[in-house]
DNA sequence: TCCTAACCATGACCTCAGTCATCATTATTT
DNA sequence: AAATAATGATGACTGAGGTCATGGTTAGGA
């Protein structure tokens, strides 16, 4: 029989969940809150196997809060819910070492295998917020690669400053003048508001520039 | 109606997959092969929607293939399968843009399921292959980040450089003089075989010292 | 007790990085 | 035709970065 604390600010939403996992009979609500705060002080009054929290939520939002029971109970299971697919969000609790991830839209079989799922050390994840949250997770700044404002040269540069290179090794890689690779970076730093090369190379690996 | 290019080594699994896939009647698959190189050929050959293919193969491997048709046709959906839960593989061609995962052992219904899904700009993901590779990519470099052979000050300077900090700014922060803060880089270049503070902030960025 | 490793410091020295003024060429836009 | 932006180059100047020799303190292991 496992042990759960449902965090849920609606009410009438609570309910629902509620009884949708009380018809498994091996899980049972033993605690309830309506915001962040609440659900660690019902995490002091009770063990707790696995905890299903909106994001959403007054007071402490279900991502600080899953944070802080991560680190004061790492044992606990935690699955998150949310109404809508906010990417943002799913990608924070995610690194702050959430079990799964569901969308409140999920029908009961879905909500009940993803419980049962975690506590036996899986990671259920929502097909919809998966396919928002892995491209970031995986690519995470290339959208902004873009949107960099350096021309075709000052990227090219920015890429071999990114890679550790010395001017003079620009300048030969590049067939320029030591001069002429200068005044590019200047260029750039001033562009990017950074200071020196090595503030250039640190955004270059950032955003993926090097390599 | 969707285009499938099918590719798996053996030919009983190929067949029964085919099966599988062709009982959608929105889904064809219009071509086969054996191996990676195989399976380019073929993208010559025909215009392709969506790629279901073997991790495991003589020749060239799927992650090889992946990588290489992501390259050539960005827009193609590839849906890679494997019989075992190998993390590394599934690692690396998450890496490469792979559209989704799924294990050979899937029932049709979810092999169907998955096709659609990507084809929609979904990311299949199959359960117990994500929860082996979630953590992976969140935590990504955490393990390594120990064994580096630096002294604790020297560590603490290497984050500064890794945070694009000057001499100066450092010598302030750790309460040392400039002459201290440049020894201590000169032994942090050496042990680490860097040739600069442009390459150390880099090391430091990539090993998850900074920020 | 002696040795070593980690820690802090100074001064001398040299090189590379970065800024600035200035100029030239080319392609694109107005 | 004129303005703009990207490209490439030079020379001069300044300062920060990095090396080396040297020397001191403290704590812990042999």
């Amino acid at each position: 029989m496992k042990r759960i604390l449902l965090v849920e600010d609606q009410v009438i939403v609570r309910q629902g969940i509620k009884m949708m996992i009380e018809q498994e009979k091996s899980l049972q609500v033993v605690a309830e809150a309506g915001d962040g705060m609440e659900a660690i002080s019902k995490m002091e009054l009770h063990a707790i196997d696995c905890v299903v929290m909106d994001i959403r939520m007054p007071v402490m939002n279900g991502i600080e809060a899953a944070r802080i029971m991560k680190q004061r109970w790492p044992h606990v299971k935690i699955l998150m819910l949310t109404t809508f697919n906010d990417d943002e969000y799913a990608l924070q609790s995610l690194k702050d070492g959430v079990n799964g991830f569901l969308l409140k839209t999920a029908e009961r079989e879905e909500l009940i295998k993803a419980i049962l799922s975690c506590m036996d050390g899986g990671m259920p994840l929502d097909r919809e917020v998966t396919a928002k949250v892995m491209p970031r997770l995986l690519l995470q700044k290339k959208k902004e690669a873009t949107d960099i404002p350096l021309t075709p040269r000052e990227l090219a540069i920015a890429r071999c400053v990114g890679n550790g290179m010395t001017n003079k090794e620009i300048a030969d890689e590049l067939h320029l003048s030591i001069g002429t690779v200068k005044n590019h970076i200047t260029a750039i730093l001033q562009k990017l508001e950074l200071r020196d090369r090595t503030q250039l190379a640190i955004f270059a690996v950032k955003n993926d520039l090097s390599e």
